[in-house]
RNA sequence: GCCCCGGUAGCUCAAUAGGACAGAGCAAAGCACUCCUAACGCUUAGGUUGAGAGUUCGAGUCCCUCCCGGGGCACCA
């Protein structure tokens, strides 16, 4: 926003080090930290410090000195309203005016789009959920879920063009245990509503008939013979049943707004792995111990010649010569480059607890010699547990599932929307209802650093105050309002002629940050950094909205606040947008 | 045994590439609703950032040693 001012601050300050005889050191600008009136600031004690090269002195003083002969050369530069010296810091104070002037006029002219990055002509890949067919899903999987699609949101928004993918797990021994029981005890029944709850009832059943009768696990044997051999009957039984599944998903993927450019299917990945594999005999980095009983590895801290472990070995086929996970999942980071050559990074949003199975995997890849290997990364999160640190799992039972939240956070929502909007549609309130619920769902997972584990209880997950969704939602309502009252008809542009309030200065404050902290949330593939900027913009509305009163106030006053109110709508907009929020017209 | 992650207010979490007095929410006590929607706001209280040593002008942040908790380490995904 002040980039030029910035720039001349920074020439001089580089003009007054070459005339002392200072090191040429970097000028890094951050923020003032106090409020009442915005400006950047920079320290001098790296220059100070390196100024004394081997004798000693003291630093700080030394610091300061600069700092005060350099506010004291800067002192009228354009733009800048004031500067001063402090404890070794350069503090240079925005014209306020002018200032908040261009940042509204700016959020203005560029809408939702406000905050964004040029186009970098640079396309990243995120591979997110990957949910296994035939299974319930639960709120454990919802991580994965937000993180993926919150990170291509921001990605985006930071100017990268971003492939979301899914690699849903649509084959394996979870999936024979479902069909055999399908076909056993449930064959020709078919889910009428809530598709993935059902699926989930069949695998569970299946594993608690297992679990009575061990002679069971001879018929499941038989299942994943007839499979190997593509019977008929179990491939087209396979086919339908992974599309109700499918159906299911998608059902709550568009309740979710999340969605997806490129379906992988475990199943696909099958053969592809196995050449993988035979490549990798061949190339001697995989060993074959099958004729002593073993199984197909790489030893890769030995192909590395690491004298400590590090990636240990790595099982590429069983002994029995089937693929297993990890066969898949070279196979499958190929098939993202074949698909994408110019892919700048294929992420991985998995787990934390497949670290070791993902180092193992770009690993192997790049010892087999394909460049693009070191362009994989995963993107590690933490599980969502229980209370009691008991870790969601279906066949334990101990799964909270998904729809079960969306109705219950629905349901609450909906009873506050209906005893505080009594005069909406049913149908309205039903919308607004669902946003809310939906919001207050996704803001927890996402404003707590993915290396922190989520604990989920019912009480916090429906408690919808404080540093949450519906708090930020309700700034932009609050703001809608305002703006419906002048019919969204928004004065020109103008400098506010008035000494700005506080809590005003505040709220453009936080609004003009907006696109360095997605450049920054993107730096760090960090989300909270946006969950964090969303509620501290609704916190400095809020204050706004009930310190300075609006309509009621004499122009030029009047014009200068409706601008700003529609500055901060937008940027509300745009950070809740980032977050998959929806923005409800009402509350 | 080896590796990774966490430990910040009673509780749940922040802390911008080492920078100004470690900040929010919840819970607690008190205040506030004829005024653009109170799903809001204000005040008070609450801290040896797990412990110890070190690097630095400056450490919650970096190095080292411990303690506590979680996870991972050959044919599960």
């Amino acid at each position: 926003m002040f980039e030029f001012e910035q720039r001349l601050a920074e020439a001089q300050i580089h003009q007054y080090y070459r005339e002392t005889g200072l090191p040429l050191t970097e000028v890094k600008w951050t923020w003032i930290p106090f409020n009442g009136q915005w400006g950047i600031a920079t320290t001098f004690f790296q220059v100070a410090a390196l100024s004394f090269g081997s004798s000693r002195g003291n630093v700080a003083q030394r610091a300061n000195e600069i700092a005060v002969a350099l506010a004291e050369r800067l002192s009228g530069t354009e733009g800048f309203d004031r500067i001063e010296a402090v404890n070794g810091y350069l503090n240079l104070f925005f014209s306020t005016s002018d200032y908040s002037r261009r940042i509204i006029a700016r959020v203005l002219e560029e809408g939702e789009r406000y905050g964004h990055g040029q186009r970098l002509n640079q396309r990243l890949m995120v591979e997110f959920s990957h949910p296994n067919t035939h299974k319930a899903f639960h709120v454990g999987h919802l991580r994965s879920a937000f993180l993926g699609d919150v990170l291509a949101r921001i990605l985006e928004a930071a100017g990268y063009d971003v492939i979301r993918a899914n690699y849903p797990g649509d084959i394996g021994l979870h999936v024979i245990k479902w069909l055999w029981n399908y076909l056993k005890y449930h064959k020709g029944e078919k889910p009428d509503k809530d598709i993935t709850r059902w699926m989930g009832t069949i695998y569970s059943e299946a594993i608690k008939r297992l679990e009575q009768d061990a002679a069971l696990e001879e018929e499941i044997r038989e299942m994943y013979a007839r499979w190997d051999k593509r019977d008929p009957e179990v491939v087209d039984c396979w086919k339908e049943t992974r599309q109700w599944s499918l159906d299911g998903f998608n059902e709550m993927y568009n309740l979710l707004d999340i969605h997806f450019d490129r379906y992988y299917f475990n199943s696909m990945f099958e053969k592809p792995g196995k050449e993988i594999v035979t490549e990798l005999l061949a190339k001697g980095i995989a060993e074959d111990e099958r004729a002593s009983g073993g199984a197909v590895i790489v030893k890769i801290d030995q192909m590395l010649g690491l004298p400590e472990e590090k990636f240990r070995v790595m099982v590429v086929l069983r002994s029995d010569g089937t693929a297993l996970y990890a066969t898949e999942d070279l196979a499958l980071a190929r098939q993202k480059f074949l698909d994408y050559p110019d892919l700048v990074k294929s992420f991985y949003v998995v787990d934390v607890r497949q670290s070791l199975h993902f180092q193992q995997v770009f690993k192997t890849l790049e010892l087999a010699g394909y460049e693009w290997a070191t362009r994989c990364q995963h993107l590690p999160y933490e599980l969502v547990n229980l209370p009691g640190n008991v870790v969601m799992a279906s066949r334990e039972g101990t799964v909270v599932l998904l729809e079960d939240l969306i109705r219950e956070a629905t349901a609450r929502a909906l009873t506050v929307v209906k005893e505080k909007n009594r005069e909406l549609a049913e149908e309205n309130q039903q919308e607004i209802a669902k946003a809310v619920g939906i919001g207050a769902i996704k803001f927890p997972m996402l404003s707590r650093d993915s290396n922190k584990v989520v604990t989920f209880d019912w009480e916090s997950a429906l408690d919808f105050n404080g540093q949450a969704a519906p708090y930020i939602q309700y700034a932009y309502v609050r703001a809608n309002s305002i703006l419906r009252k002048v019919d969204n008809i928004i004065p020109e542009d103008l400098a506010p002629d008035y000494e700005l309030s506080k809590s005003e200065i505040t709220l453009i404050d936080l609004i003009a940050r907006m696109s360095d902290d997605i450049q920054k949330a993107a730096r760090d593939l960090k989300p909270l950094i946006i969950t964090n900027q969303a509620y501290e913009l609704a916190r400095a509305f809020n204050d706004f909205y009930t310190q300075c009163p609006v309509l009621g106030v004499e122009e030029p006053q009047r014009s200068t606040r409706i601008r700003l109110v529609a500055a901060a709508r937008q940027a509300i907009a745009n950070s809740l947008a980032l977050l998959g929020i929806t923005a409800p017209q009402a509350m």
